[in-house]
DNA sequence: CCACCAAATGACAATGTTGTCATTACGGTC
DNA sequence: GACCGTAATGACAACATTGTCATTTGGTGG
C-alpha cells in the first residue's frame, strides 16, 4: 500500500506537502496541489487512519451503544421510539458533521459487564465521545468512561449524566386535550404497566389532565398493566373492555397505552358490536409505523 | 492517556513485556503478568488501537455496506429478507469471530460515486474485508476495492465476486408442492413485477412447478406487477380478484407475491363473500415478521 | 537590481505499539 | 559447582503520519 513517500517521490515534493493536499490545507500552491493530486490518484494512496489518529489523536469517531441491530427479532415492548429510529438520527447528525459513527450491539441481555467492555473498545478506538441509547425510556447503570463525553437516550440515570427523553407525559396530554376538545368528557384509560416509566408517566398524565378539565374520577375509568403481546394479556384486555362496555355512563372515548393494544382493542370493540368511531372513540400512542401502515382505518395516536 | 511505558514503569518490566500481557501472549511468568495486570488497572491503561494498527497491521474491523440504518423510514420493497436481518448476521458472526463490524450507512439513494467514498474509507481504516449489502435481490455495479475481499449480499454482479443470494425459486417450488400436497389443482399466481429479479425467480418457479405437476395453464392463471403499495395498485389487484372469482373453474388457492399483498387480498376477498380458507386458500411470501405479527390468523408463507 | 516580506515548501522529531533479535534468569544434569 | 538448554525478559527499530520550526521561493517596492 502507497504511503505519503511514494506520493511524495513521484509527485516530486516533500512528504508534508502531500499531508498538506490531504488534509486540504492553505498555503500549497494550486499546481503542486494538481501534481500532488494526481500521484495519489495514481498510486491510489489512502492516508492510514491509525498513523494519523496518533499523530493527531483526533480519531473522528463517536461511539454508540444500542440494541438496534439484535434486537430486530425480539418482541418490542412497544413503548415509545424504537431504537433503530435512533441510531438512524445519530447516524444522520454523524454525517453532517464529519463523523464517523461506530456502533456496538449491547446484544440481547443488558449486561453492565458487557457494557464495561463495549466503552473498553471504544477507548481504544479513541473515540471523541459515547451515546447511549436504551430501548425502552428507563433509568439506569452505566459504568461512567473517564475523561470521555457520554449522552445517554432514552434513559438517565440518577446523575448528571446529560440526556434526552422523549416527553411522555407532553404527548398524553396533547392526546387528552384533543379528546377534550372534540367535546369527550367521559374517557376511559387502559394503559402500559405503571412500574415502567413510560407507563407511570404517562398514567400521571392523563389523570392529571383529566382533573384539570374537572372530570371526575367515575368519568374516567383507568386500567394499567396490559400489554396486548401475550395471550393471558389479551384476555385481560377483553376483561376490561367488557367491563368498561358494562358500565352503566359508557365512556365516549379509550385511551390506549400503545397502538397494539389500540388495534387489539378496535378489533374486541367491534366484536362486541360497538362501531368506531360512532359509539366510541380509540387513541392509541407511539404511531408504531410497522402496525398503523397495515391498519384499515386511521388512528389517532401520539408520535415521540 | 496512559501508555505502556507508564504502564511498564509502574509494573517494573519493560515495555515489550506489557505488550505481552495485554496481547495474551505465553511464556510471561504469571507473577510477571499480575503485575503487569495491576498496573494497567490501576493506570486504566488501554492499548491505542491506532499505533497497534500501524505496526501489526491488523485492524479486526470488517467493513459493512447497507441501507439497514436510513431505510427505516422508508417503504420498503416488501420482497425478501429486510436489510437489518442481514446486518445483524454479519453482526454476529462478527462477534463471534472477534472483529469489530464497522457499519457504513449508504443512504436513501444508491449512488455509486458514494460507495466508492464508503469504500475509499474503509480502505483508510485498514479493513480486513467488505460485505455489500442490498435491499432485497438484484444486480449492481460497484466499483471493485482493489486487493480488499469483498462479499455481496443479497445481490450479484456481472463479474464473479462471490455473493450470497436468496433462494427465490426454491421457495416458491417448496409453497407450490405444499399446496399440490393439500390437493391444490387450479391455483392462481398474483405475483411481483417480474422485472425484479425476485419477482422473476418466484414467478418462473411457480410456472415450472405447476407445469411439472402436470397443470394446465387454464388452471394456473398468472397475474403479476402488483405490489399493493399504492392506492392504485390495490386497485389494480381488487381487478385481478374480482376476475380469479369470476372464472368459470375458480382457483381454489391464490399465491401471492409477497405477505402485504395476501394480507390486503385476504381483505379483499372476505369483502367479496369467500371464507379463507374454506372457499380458497392464500398463500404469501416472506414471513414479513411486521406484517404476520398483526394478523388475525396464520398465513401460508415463506421464510428465506 | 537589490532588499524585503509573505507565501510555499521542507527537514526532522514525535506519536504508541509490536516484531526481531539479543540477553538474562531459571531449573536440572553431570 | 560448573554447564547447558529453555523460558522469560529486554533493547531497539519500524510503522505512517502530523506538528514545529526552519528554509526557500516569488513577488513587490524602493
Amino acid at each position: 500500500m502507497a504511503t505519503v513517500f511514494d506520493v511524495a517521490k513521484l509527485a516530486g515534493v516533500s512528504i508534508k506537502t502531500v499531508s498538506r493536499v490531504v488534509n486540504d490545507e492553505p498555503s500549497v500552491r494550486p499546481s503542486t496541489r494538481d501534481r500532488v493530486r494526481q500521484a495519489i490518484d495514481k498510486l491510489e494512496y489512502r492516508p492510514h487512519s491509525g498513523a494519523r489518529l496518533m499523530r493527531s489523536s483526533k480519531s473522528g469517531i463517536v461511539g454508540m451503544i444500542s440494541d438496534a441491530v439484535s434486537s430486530v427479532l425480539e418482541d418490542p415492548l412497544n413503548a415509545g421510539l424504537s431504537s433503530i429510529h435512533i441510531v438512524r438520527g445519530v447516524q444522520e447528525a454523524c454525517r453532517e458533521a464529519g463523523k464517523i459513527l461506530m456502533i456496538a450491539d449491547q446484544g440481547p441481555e443488558e449486561d453492565d459487564v458487557d457494557v464495561a467492555t463495549l466503552l473498553r473498545t471504544f477507548e481504544s478506538h479513541r473515540v471523541e465521545g459515547v451515546i447511549y441509547a436504551a430501548p425502552y425510556h428507563r433509568q439506569i447503570a452505566l459504568p461512567l468512561p473517564r475523561g470521555l463525553p457520554l449522552v445517554l437516550v432514552n434513559c438517565f440515570d440518577g446523575l448528571s449524566t446529560p440526556s434526552v427523553l422523549p416527553d411522555d407525559a407532553g404527548g398524553q396530554q396533547i392526546l387528552v386535550e384533543h379528546l377534550l376538545k372534540a367535546g369527550h368528557r367521559r374517557i376511559a384509560y387502559v394503559g402500559l404497566d405503571e412500574n415502567m416509566v413510560a407507563g407511570r408517566l404517562r398514567g400521571d398524565a392523563f389523570r392529571k389532565a383529566c382533573a384539570d378539565a374537572g372530570l371526575s374520577g367515575n368519568a374516567t375509568p383507568t386500567y394499567v398493566g396490559i400489554d396486548a403481546t401475550s395471550e393471558d394479556s389479551l384476555n385481560d384486555l377483553h376483561d376490561i373492555l367488557q367491563e368498561i362496555c358494562a358500565l352503566s355512563e359508557r365512556p365516549t372515548a379509550i385511551c390506549f397505552g400503545n397502538d397494539l393494544m389500540a388495534m387489539r382493542g378496535m378489533e374486541m370493540l367491534e366484536q362486541m358490536g360497538l362501531r368506531i368511531p360512532e359509539d366510541i372513540s380509540v387513541a392509541g400512542y407511539d404511531n408504531d409505523e410497522n402496525l398503523v401502515k397495515y391498519l384499515k382505518r386511521p388512528l389517532t395516536t401520539v408520535t415521540l
